[in-house]
RNA sequence: GGUGGGAUAUCCAAGUGGCUAAAGGAAGCAGACUGUAAAUCUGUCGAGUUUCACUCUUCAAGCGUUCGAAUCGCUUUCCCACCA
């Protein structure tokens, strides 16, 4: 576990939680912990340049495997010196190994099901082909050509692109399936996450650390028995995947319950989730990183992200309503970003009404500083001792 | 002055005898969004009520034909085009 040029230390930790606060080392720089991931799938922030995006101290962004397999492709990616340089993104960065999307495409818009979400009419169509105990076949979503991904393929794709932290090739499984297809599926991910650390071991060169994920769906015993498979191999990291159940609170529970198992002395990484109080929910119970599309794609949605206990307990606020035509005050008053000192709610309403798209943008200037924030400020309350107290007024919903 | 064409809900625009409170857009009002095929999607959108149902008033205005009209006829008003 012990990767050259990574480091986990962790500083505090609080006295009536599981939440502890402290840093990950990478070769691209620290991650003060807790923190959140942002999402530049495609190898791009959408509405935000890494330029603004530094700007607002976010510390640690992600790209995705399965995005950029197919478009550019990695050696493309490699002819331009990796994700880093590419990018121009200096920070710590993570990449997703492909199992999620090629799933969650795969079967027609699953991403739902995997969310507990039975009636989404998408444009989604299957492109997942078969599963075979070598790897996954599936049609690209860009052109529909059929592809292949392996837990060594998927290694070497994360190679060349370069990120610092790299997931395990997985299966995510949905939510809407049995409880014998759960366990298959995550026995199948321990063997895919073996062989992605076998296929790791072989370019290893203390530039990149792998994490493995833990599955089981909503099923205690699956979770406490791939919690202990993860922790029972060389992973630096691990992350909690799969299947949180169907409803918020229920995801709220499984956080807590899986993170009863995991090792305690890794960095924990929770996947895809990224509310308010989802947040405060799995610092509290001992994640160490969240990653979500969710502050980025509510921003360009108009949705501006605020504290709940002064917004009537709603994390955001719609700036297409009608309330705001007239609303002359900044987002937040008290937020220090390049949005909140320059430009009134009603400024921001009209971008959205008149869709220009600058209203997004700075929208995802906003939300990308709220989280930098936000994650401070949960660090701080570990730090002083008030995370409890801190949590309550926060996540109260 | 003459001859054609047209007037449909906030706007644009289908519909030319019953299945029409009236297709589609747009605007408006709201909701959703959580390992991003999302700067997207969904609902609502004449009025009223005891609002998963019922009642009322509508297709420029009036009169008429018909069991029944936004749809057919006549008159009026206003627009547009062409001809004088």
């Amino acid at each position: 576990m012990a990767v050259p040029n990574f480091a986990f230390e962790i500083a505090h930790r609080d006295g009536g939680s599981m939440a502890r606060c402290g840093v990950l080392c990478t070769p691209h720089g620290k991650v003060h912990t807790p923190n959140f991931v942002f999402c530049g799938t495609k190898g791009a922030m959408k509405s935000i340049s890494t330029l603004d995006l530094a700007a607002t101290e976010a510390e640690i962004i992600l790209a995705n495997t399965y995005h950029l397999m197919l478009q550019p492709g990695a050696d493309i990616v490699a002819l331009n010196g990796g994700l880093h340089k590419m990018m121009r993104w200096n920070g710590p960065m993570l990449t997703d190994s492909g199992g999620f999307q090629i799933f969650s495409l795969g079967h027609g818009g699953v991403a739902n099901e995997i969310k507990g979400r039975r009636n989404f009419s998408s444009h989604c169509n299957k492109t997942l082909l078969k599963i075979t105990e070598d790897g996954a076949i599936f049609r690209s979503y860009v052109d529909g050509a059929k592809h292949m991904l392996t837990p060594e393929m998927s290694m070497q794709v994360q190679k060349k692109l370069g990120a610092d932290l790299i997931l395990a090739f997985d299966e995510c499984t949905p939510f809407h399936v049995s409880r014998d297809y759960t366990a298959n599926s995550m026995e199948r991910s321990h063997r895919w996450e073996l062989r992605s650390l076998a296929e790791f071991g072989k370019f290893a060169d203390g530039t990149q650390a792998l994490y493995g994920i833990v599955h089981g769906g909503i099923y205690e015993d699956l979770r406490r028995e791939s919690a202990n498979f993860v922790a029972g191999n060389d992973f630096f990291g691990q992350a909690i995947g799969g299947s949180l159940g169907e409803t918020r609170e229920q995801m709220h529970e499984i956080v807590a319950m899986a993170c009863g198992f995991v090792d305690r002395s890794r960095p924990t990484h929770l996947l895809g989730i990224g509310g308010i109080a989802d947040i405060w929910n799995g610092v509290k119970y001992g994640i160490d990183t969240f990653d979500c599309v969710h502050p980025t794609r509510l921003a360009r949605h108009g949705g501006a992200l605020c504290a709940p206990f002064s917004n009537a307990g709603k994390e955001f606020m719609n700036i297409n309503n009608a309330a705001f035509r007239c609303d002359t005050a900044p987002i937040d008053d008290s937020c220090d970003c390049y949005c909140c000192k320059n430009f009134s709610r009603s400024y921001i309403h009209h971008l959205f009404r008149a869709r220009e798209t600058l209203g997004g943008q700075l929208l995802t200037v906003h939300n990308a500083r709220f989280m930098v924030r936000l994650m401070a400020t949960i660090r701080q309350s570990i730090e002083n001792g008030t995370f409890l107290g801190a949590c309550e007024a926060w996540a109260l919903r």
